[in-house]
DNA sequence: TCGGTTGCTGAGATCGGTTGCAATAACACT
DNA sequence: AGTGTTATTGCAACCGATCTCAGCAACCGA
C-alpha cells in the first residue's frame, strides 16, 4: 500500500495540492469539472484524507469521546451502542473511554481529548470526580453530561426525569394493589441515583405509606443485601423498586436462591429498560429510559452549544415497560 | 488554556524545539540536567505532546482499535473492559469500534485505523466479513483476531478451546447423572459458534447419546426457539447446553415463562462465564473463558508479531464454573 | 480599449512534532 | 599544542493537510 498523500493525488490529477484539498473540503470553491476530475483520480488511487493531518491543521477533529465508568454495565453498553450510531450519523467517530472509576484515567482521557482536538465530549454518569476534572480542563463548555450535575448551569445535560420514573413505578405497583413497597438503591456517586432515592422517599410519604429502604448501599451487592434484609423482615413489603435494572437482577437472583419467587411472592420493578431485562427470569418489568434518544440529543446539544453557546438541559420522560416481574400482591 | 506547543516550552526552557522533543522521546540523547530542566518547565506549563503531530511524523501511534460487532453483548463488553486495561498497561490507548455487524462500518474502521497509524488492531469475533476486510486492507500482518480464522496461518489468533469447553460441560452434566443433553446454538458467522456446535455433535456421538439440537439458529432468539422446541418434545432432554451465556439466559427465561424451572425441571449450562451470570436467576453454571487473559495475550501477540513477524496461535483452556443452574436430573 | 469584478488555481506559511546532519564543546591521547 | 573522539545541541526539512494571499483569465459595462 503505497503512501497516499495529497501531493500524490495532486500530481496525478495535474493540479496543486491546495486544489485537491479544496475539492474535498470546500467543493464550491473549485470548478465543477476540476473537482470531478480530482475526485475521480483520488477514487482510483483509493485515497482518503488523513484525519490526523486534518485535525492538526484545523484544530478540530471528528472524534467524540464518550466517557463511561464501566462498559460492563449494560446501561452504558446500550448508551455506547446508540451513541456510536448517533455519532456516525453526523459524521463523527465515537471513541469509547472506559475509566473504571479511576480518576487518573479520567484525567488522561480529558487531556487526550484536548490533544485530539475533539470538538466536544460526552460524559456519562458521572461522579463528582468526572465533573471536577471537566472543570479543571476547562472543558465545561465542550462537554455534555448524561446526568444531572452539581452547578447545573455551566454544562449542558440530558437526563430522564427520575422523580417521574419513580412515580410511574409507584403508580404501577399501586394499581396492582400493592401498598407496602420497598426500595433498593443503586450505584452511588451519581446524581440520578440520589434523585431516584429522594423521589422514592418523598412520593412514598405523600402516598401515606411508610418508605422501606431495604438497602441504600452503593456497590453492585446492594441487591444481594437488599434481598437479605427483605428476608429478615417480619412483615416484608409486597413489592420492591430497584434503583436500576442491574440491581433488580441481583435482588431477584438473591431472592430466588432463598426460595422467594418473583412475581408470585414479591413483585420487583427495575429502572433503565435494558434489552437484557426481556431475557431475564422472569422478564423484568421496568421503567424505561429512552436511551437512544439520549444519545442523539446529547450530540445535538453539543453541536448547538458549539454554534450559539447555548447551554440547554433536556429532561426526558421515562416510560413504564410491563413485563413479567410484577403482579398483584399475594393474598 | 493557551495553546501549548513544543516551541513554547522550548522558549521557556531556553533551548531548541528539537531538544525538547528529544527530552521526551529519546531521553538518553539529552544531557541529564538539560532534560530535567525541560521536563520541569514543561510540567509547570502543563504541557503534553500532541499524539496527533507525533503520529503524523513518525507514522506510528499508540491507538489500538478493538473492533467488536456489538458492545451490548456482555461478552464483548467484558472483553473491552479488560483490553482497555491491558492496553493501558502497555502505554496504548484502546479505541472501541462498534460495527453493529455493518460491513461498511468495518471497512470504515479499518481505513481509519490505517490513517491513524495504529501499530496494530484487535478484531473480536468476527464474521467472514471482518476477516475479508482485513485482507483487503492489507492488515493481515497487523491484526490479532480473537477467534479462530479461516486461513489460520496469516494472522495471529487467541481462542479458547471450544471442544474442551463443550467436553467440560458434558462431563459436568454426565457426572450429575444426565444422559440426554440438548444443545442450543449461538450467534452465527463466528468460527467459535461453529466449533462449539461441532464439538457437541461429535462428543455426544462418542459418548453414545444421540445429540439433540434444539435450535441451530443464529440470532438472539435462538434461545427462545430452543425453549419452544423443548416444550414440544415428548421426551425432552434433562439438560441443555447453550452455546453462550446470553443464549442460556434466553433459554431459561423462555422456559420459566412456560413454567419450566431450572434446575429443578431441567439443567442449563452456558458458555462464557459472564459476571452477569452470577446475578441471574438462578445463577448460571457455565464454562468460563479466561477473558482477561485473552485481552493481555492478544496485545502481547500483536507486539511480538510487530517485532519478529511471528504469527502465533494461542489456545486457552476454559474452566467449569458451577453455580446454580445445574443439578441432578429429575427422577 | 480600459478599469473593475468575479472565479479559479498556485505559492507558501503553518499546525506540532521528529530526525539526519552539521556545529560546537569537552575530553583523551600522543 | 595538535588531533581525534564523543557528547550535546541547533538547524532545517519533512509528515499530510489547510488557508490566506496573490496571480491570472474571462467577463462586464462604458
Amino acid at each position: 500500500m503505497p503512501d497516499l498523500s495529497i501531493d500524490v493525488v495532486a500530481k496525478a490529477a495535474g493540479v496543486h495540492r491546495s486544489t485537491v484539498s479544496r475539492a474535498f473540503s470546500r467543493p464550491e470553491a473549485v470548478k465543477r469539472e476540476t473537482r470531478e476530475h480530482i475526485l475521480k483520480v483520488a477514487e482510483g488511487l483509493g485515497y482518503t484524507m488523513s484525519p490526523l493531518a486534518q485535525a492538526l491543521r484545523t484544530k478540530t477533529s471528528t472524534f467524540i469521546p464518550l466517557i463511561v465508568p464501566d462498559i460492563t454495565n449494560p446501561f452504558f453498553a446500550e448508551l455506547a451502542k446508540t451513541m456510536t450510531q448517533a455519532a456516525d450519523d453526523r459524521g463523527y467517530q465515537l471513541l469509547l473511554c472506559v475509566t473504571n472509576g479511576d480518576p487518573a484515567k479520567t484525567d488522561g482521557y480529558f487531556t487526550a481529548m484536548q490533544a485530539m482536538y475533539a470538538p466536544f465530549g460526552i460524559v456519562a454518569p458521572s461522579t463528582k470526580v468526572d465533573t471536577e476534572a471537566m472543570k479543571r480542563f476547562d472543558f465545561g463548555h465542550k462537554v455534555v453530561v448524561i446526568d444531572r450535575v452539581e452547578g447545573d448551569d455551566a454544562v449542558p445535560t440530558v437526563t430522564v426525569d427520575s422523580r417521574r420514573g419513580i412515580m410511574i413505578a409507584l403508580e404501577h405497583l399501586h394499581s396492582l394493589g400493592h401498598t407496602s413497597i420497598g426500595y433498593v438503591s443503586g450505584i452511588a456517586g451519581t446524581h440520578t441515583a440520589q434523585d431516584r432515592m429522594d423521589a422514592y422517599l418523598e412520593l412514598s410519604a405523600e402516598s401515606g405509606s411508610a418508605p422501606v429502604v431495604l438497602d441504600s448501599g452503593s456497590d453492585l451487592d446492594a441487591g444481594t443485601r437488599g434481598a437479605e434484609h427483605y428476608l429478615e423482615m417480619d412483615n416484608p413489603p409486597t413489592a420492591i423498586i430497584a434503583a436500576n435494572d442491574m440491581v433488580a437482577f441481583a435482588v431477584i437472583s438473591a431472592l430466588g436462591q432463598r426460595g422467594v419467587r418473583v412475581p408470585e411472592d414479591v413483585s420487583v420493578i427495575g429502572f433503565d429498560g435494558l434489552a437484557l431485562g426481556a431475557r431475564f427470569n422472569p422478564p423484568l418489568t421496568t421503567v424505561r429510559q429512552p436511551i437512544a434518544d439520549m444519545g442523539h440529543i446529547a450530540i445535538e446539544l453539543a453541536e448547538k452549544q458549539n454554534i450559539d453557546g447555548s447551554v440547554d438541559h433536556i429532561v426526558l420522560e421515562p416510560q413504564l415497560l410491563v413485563r413479567g416481574s410484577t403482579s398483584g400482591p399475594r393474598k
